[in-house]
DNA sequence: TCGAATCCTGCAATTTCCTGCAAGACACCG
DNA sequence: CGGTGTCTTGCAGGAAATTGCAGGATTCGA
C-alpha cells in the first residue's frame, strides 16, 4: 500500500537530509526495495535540486548557513548599544542605514512606524525593515562581497536624490585622527556619499572597531556628529576632543 | 449498496488525503472496482481542486499549512521545479532573477560559479547568490510590500544599463490569453523591463498560479520563449500551442 | 600497485500516463 | 414512448517516465 514513486522517495529522503542525517546509498536502496542505481538517480536529482550533495556512497545535507546572522543579532550586539542609538535618531522621519551586524540589530529594533522612511544598500536592513512595516527605499549596486551592501558609482548616484535627517554608519575601523575607515575601496565611497546626503551622520559601532585604523578612509572625524558605541569612556575621549558627541550604550 | 460515483469516490480519498495518506492508484482501482483509468480521472480532479499533488502510480496530500518563508521553501518547492528550471538555465552567465519563494528556492540551488552574474531586485535572492559565492547586482528602488522586489521608476533605468542572457521571472498568475501577471502595479512595470532586458524569458511558477489571471499583465504569452512548471500537461497545453516550451518539474 | 567498491553511460523492458473514441447510463423534453 | 444531450466509463494506441542491467571508467583503501 505504500506508495513508491521518484517524488515520494525523494519527499522522503529530503526530509531525512534535512534533519542532518547522511544517506547511505545501499541502505536506502535496500529499504525501498529498489535498486542502487534507482537510488543514485534520486540523489543525483536532490543534488540538482540544491537538496544535497552527493558523497561516495550517498549524499549528506549541504551545509545550510541560513541563520547564524539572524542570531549572532541577540547575542553579539549589546541591547545598551541599541538602545542609545534608538535615542539618538529620535523619530526622525527619513534614515539612511548602512549595512553590517551592528546597524542591522538597530533595524531589528526601530519601531513599526508606517511614516517613517528608511533608504539602506544593504539588503538584510531592508527586509529587516520591510518586516516591521517600515516603507524601505532599497539602493542597488554590486554586492560588495564581505559587508554585503551594494556598492559602486551607480549607488553613489541613487543617493543624490535623497535627503535624509539622519545617516548611521556602521565602521570597519574608527580612529580618532584617521576617521571613520572602511577595508572595501568601494562601500567606503558608498558610505562616504551616505554621509553627504544626510543632514546628521551617526557612527554605531562596538567597541571592538575603535581604536582600529581601517583601509580605505570614508570621513574625517569631522564630518560626524555622534558616535555611538559600548567602548569605555577612556578609549572615546579623543573623539569627544574632535568635538564629536560620544553616546555610551 | 455502495453508491459508486465519482463524486463519493472523490470525496473518500479526499478524507484519506486530509489524514496524510498516500493514494497508489492501482490499489484504489481494485478497491473500488474500477479501472485505473477512472481512478486517475479522479485524482486529476483532485489535483485541480488543490487537494493532492499527482506523482507516478498515485497521489500525496498537498502540503498544508502556510509555514514562513523559509520554511516554505524547503516543504513546498518541489525539487523537481528546481532542477527543472536549472536545466533550462544551463550555464548562462548572466542571469536577470525575480523575487518570489519559487525562485528563490531556484537561486538556493543555483551552482557556485564565480563566473556567473546574477542581477536582481529582490534582496532576498541576491543574499541567496552572495552565500553561494556568485556574484550579484542589486537592483534598488522602493520596496514593494508583499512581493519583496525593489520597484519603481529608478529601478527600471538600471535596468536599461543590462543585457542579460536569461531573466527568470516568477508569476502571481498565468494564463494562456492574458499572459504572465502580477498583482503589483510597480512590480508588474519591473518585471516587464526585466523581460526586455534578457535574450530569453521564463517563467518558473508552481501549479497553484496555472490558469489564474492576476490584476496587471506583465507580458503576454509570445514574450517568453519557456515556462517551468510542476502543473499537468493537460493544463499547460494551451501555452505549448501558443509558442512556449514548456517544462515539467 | 592491486582489488574492490562505486560511479557513469547507454540500452532495453516495463510501467504508467495521455489522448481520443465509442458504448452505456441517466435525466430531460417533446 | 422515443429521441437527445450529458456524464461516465473502459479501451486502444502512442508517448513518456522509470527501472534494472551490462560494460567500462574511476576512486578508495590496503
Amino acid at each position: 500500500m505504500d506508495l513508491n514513486s521518484p517524488d515520494t522517495r525523494q519527499m522522503q529522503l529530503q526530509a531525512r537530509l534535512s534533519r542532518g542525517q547522511p544517506l547511505n546509498a545501499a541502505h536506502i536502496a535496500l529499504e525501498f526495495e529498489v535498486s542502487p542505481d534507482t537510488v543514485r538517480r534520486d540523489l543525483i536529482a536532490l543534488e540538482r535540486a540544491g537538496q544535497a550533495r552527493r558523497v561516495r556512497g550517498g549524499a549528506v545535507p549541504v551545509a545550510r548557513p541560513a541563520a547564524p546572522l539572524e542570531e549572532r543579532l541577540e547575542t553579539e550586539v549589546p541591547p545598551g548599544l541599541v538602545a542609545a542609538a534608538l535615542s539618538v535618531i529620535g523619530d526622525a522621519p527619513t534614515l539612511l542605514l548602512d549595512g553590517g551586524t551592528t546597524v542591522l540589530a538597530l533595524a531589528e529594533a526601530l519601531p513599526p512606524d508606517p511614516g517613517r522612511l528608511v533608504v539602506t544598500p544593504a539588503p538584510r536592513v531592508a527586509l529587516a525593515c520591510q518586516r516591521r512595516g517600515i516603507e524601505v527605499v532599497l539602493l542597488g549596486g554590486t554586492l560588495s562581497p564581505r559587508g554585503g551592501i551594494a556598492t559602486g558609482p551607480g549607488t553613489e548616484d541613487q543617493l543624490t536624490g535623497i535627503a535624509a535627517d539622519i545617516a548611521v554608519l556602521g565602521a570597519c575601523g574608527l580612529e580618532a585622527e584617521f576617521g571613520l575607515g572602511a577595508d572595501d575601496l568601494a562601500e567606503a565611497g558608498v558610505k562616504r556619499v551616505m554621509a553627504q546626503a544626510a543632514v546628521r551622520t551617526m557612527v554605531l559601532t562596538g567597541e571592538g572597531k575603535v581604536g582600529r585604523r581601517a583601509r580605505h578612509r570614508v570621513i574625517g572625524c569631522d564630518q560626524f556628529a555622534d558616535l555611538v558605541t559600548d567602548a569605555p569612556e577612556a578609549r572615546t575621549a579623543a573623539f569627544a576632543a574632535a568635538g564629536v558627541r560620544v553616546h555610551h550604550g
